[in-house]
DNA sequence: GCAAGGTC
């Protein structure tokens, strides 16, 4: 018996339906002589300190450096702390009694680095010695799955994609923990002050950001702004330069005569391609701004309504599709056709040339991006109705023609320069499925201009001198946090460490929304209205390891980068040590440095 | 009591 095993249940179950394999069984399915199981995520853990002996939280154990880690079931929290969790235990039993009949196992875990760490601590764990290959799709459409089967490559191959992903979960588990028990040793409190590769720098990210919106000093500028009057329709002109001084101003105002003399009038047509379809990052932001939900929320919405079969897989970093699932669109399209917001712009859509920039296979990694299933959901609570709706109706948008405007940009002469500027759509394209305002132009910006000639004279209606204020950088919310996680690292001077960072940016689709809820429950932030702030402790926590290299992107850079040359044969005992030695140090510092921690009032 | 990673 051969046996496959998936990483989740979704994917068992769609392998085990291209073999034709229908029996349900739990936890499994089976027929044509194959077993089809899956597991939930990774079922096992770097088991907790206590396993190696660390007991408490003990300067004396510091640092804690295992000599070999050890594996535990996940554990869930209850009112009596935390126990194995008892559907990972059931479904591991249920793992193990098939490797043990199996002939031959296949692994069908995600293709990636993550896939390959769940399967290899299930085999571990198990203590199975069964031979395994491994399936490594990109795409889980029945051609592709039998394609991979066709071409199911030996298990050892991914040997060194092991090797990087447990030096990685090995890494966070030292680094982590260690830190986390210095600076909460050291710091005199009581509570926990968790520090991680991750939550840290983002932790970083929302302080510096806030102490620099908090001090920031606006500075004072001046515009002169005109409304001239072309035939009854008056429009603003604004002052080609910003004055620093009112007298500088008051001097451009002064020279304004009763006219204004048209310079020069340019009017450009501007396309404005449709959005990609949604990530998961990317649908968080989304649904942030428009609904003000939370990443965890929108990620809970989505997962429900991907377990009803609406949405497709969530947790994707991709925004493109391949040729595969392209084919199944227009169906997509038209099964919109009834839906009470997009009806009539899915109809539109239906027959028309559909625009292909999100479809290019090449942009699709473990998973594609978030598209309806076309299964037509009913009874939807109002929050799922607007999740599932952001994604159908970017699927419209991403599908649909160019956004096409006019950008219009008038000089005009009255002593000196003064410019007006305009955006009229002239064809909404895909902007027509929310039909929303320009997002990026202020409404100042967007206005219509009047039809107007170069050589013309207008009269000047009026002239006011402007008083304005130079604004800072705004606090940090869900959406541009998100945005900040997922880029951070663009900025690293060092080269190869951008490049180690460039596709990930700091954390992943699935973890970022849990590590914002991490500093909420330390107390490092809160939400205020829609912005995510420091607290006290946040700010003293920053305050201890701002200078130190856990507080940056630059950390992940290192270790994507080592972790890289690991898979592709590089040394993993070197890895090992260097981790240690920083491990070492951290620890080191963070139980002086923490010393000097300020414990907020408390209230 | 603690990381980051995955998922129900």
């Amino acid at each position: 018996m051969k046996v496959i095993i998936a990483e989740k249940p979704s994917v068992g179950r769609e392998i085990a339906r291209v073999f034709g394999a229908t029996t349900k069984k739990d936890g499994y399915m089976e027929g044509n002589g194959y077993t089809f199981t899956w597991a939930f995520g990774h079922l096992l853990q770097l088991a907790a300190p206590q396993e190696y002996g660390y007991y408490g939280w003990s300067v004396q154990n510091l640092p804690m450096l295992p000599a070999k880690f050890k594996l535990a079931i996940r554990k869930v929290k209850t009112k009596d702390g935390m126990v194995d969790d008892p559907g990972v235990k059931k479904q591991l039993d249920i793992i193990k009694k098939l490797f043990d009949e199996a002939t031959e196992i296949i692994v069908a875990t995600d293709a990636g680095r993550e896939g390959e760490l769940i399967f290899r601590y299930i085999y571990y764990y198990l203590k199975c010695k069964k031979p395994f290959k491994r399936l490594w799709i990109s795409s889980q459409t029945d051609e592709a799955i039998k394609d991979g089967f066709r071409n199911l490559k030996p298990g050892s191959e991914y040997d060194t994609l092991f090797n990087s992903a447990h030096c990685r979960s090995q890494s966070d588990w030292l680094v982590g923990m260690n830190a986390t028990q210095a600076l909460s040793l050291a710091s005199g409190t009581r509570g926990v002050l968790s520090l991680g590769r991750v939550q840290t720098p983002t932790l970083a990210m929302i302080c510096a950001r806030y102490l620099e919106n908090k001090n920031f000093v606006p500075q004072l500028y001046y515009q002169v702004a005109i409304y001239p009057d072309k035939d009854g329709q008056v429009f603003k002109a604004i002052s080609e330069k910003n004055f620093k001084t009112r007298e500088e101003a008051q001097a451009i105002i002064d020279l304004v005569t009763g006219e204004g003399h048209i310079q020069n009038v340019e009017a450009k047509p501007r396309k404005e391609p449709p959005p990609l379809l949604h990530d998961l990052s990317s649908l968080q932001q989304e649904a942030n701004k428009r609904k003000g939900f939370t990443a965890d929320q929108t990620l809970g919405l989505l997962q429900n309504l991907y377990e009803g079969k609406l949405v497709t897989y969530p947790r994707t970093g991709s925004r493109y599709i391949g040729d595969d699932v392209f084919a199944g669109v227009p169906d997509l399209i038209d099964k919109l056709n009834s839906h009470p917001e997009f009806g009539k712009q899915a109809a539109a859509l239906t027959g028309a040339k559909l625009n292909k920039r999100c479809v290019n296979a090449k942009k699709v990694t473990d998973h594609h991006a978030i598209l309806p299933t076309g299964v037509v959901p009913q009874h939807l609570s109002a929050d799922h109705q607007a999740i599932y709706d952001l994604v159908a109706g970017r699927m419209l948008e991403a599908f649909h023609q160019d956004c096409i405007k006019e950008v219009t940009r008038i000089t005009l002469l009255s002593g000196s320069k003064f410019i007006a500027s305009g955006t009229v759509i002239q064809t909404a394209g895909w902007r027509a499925v929310f039909n929303d305002k320009d997002e990026e132009k202020k409404d100042e910006e967007n206005v219509t201009l009047p039809k107007v000639t170069q050589g013309e004279d207008l009269q000047i209606t009026e002239k006011v001198l402007l008083e304005k204020q130079t604004k800072p950088k705004a606090l940090f919310n869900e959406a541009s946090l998100l945005k900040a996680l997922e880029t951070a690292g663009k900025e690293i001077e060092d080269e190869e460490l951008r490049e180690a960072m460039k596709e990930g940016g700091l954390g992943t689709p699935a973890t970022r929304a849990a590590i914002i809820e991490t500093l909420l429950t330390r107390k490092y932030i809160l939400r205020e209205k829609k912005n995510l702030v420091p607290t006290e402790t946040g700010l003293a926590v920053y305050e201890i390891v701002r200078h130190q290299r856990i507080a940056h992107a630059e950390l992940t850079g290192t270790w994507e980068k080592r972790l890289e040359e690991i898979r592709s044969g590089g040394s993993v005992a070197a890895f090992q040590e260097e981790i240690k030695t920083y491990t070492r140090a951290i620890t080191q510092e963070l139980l002086q440095a923490g010393k000097s921690f300020k414990a907020p009032v408390a209230i």
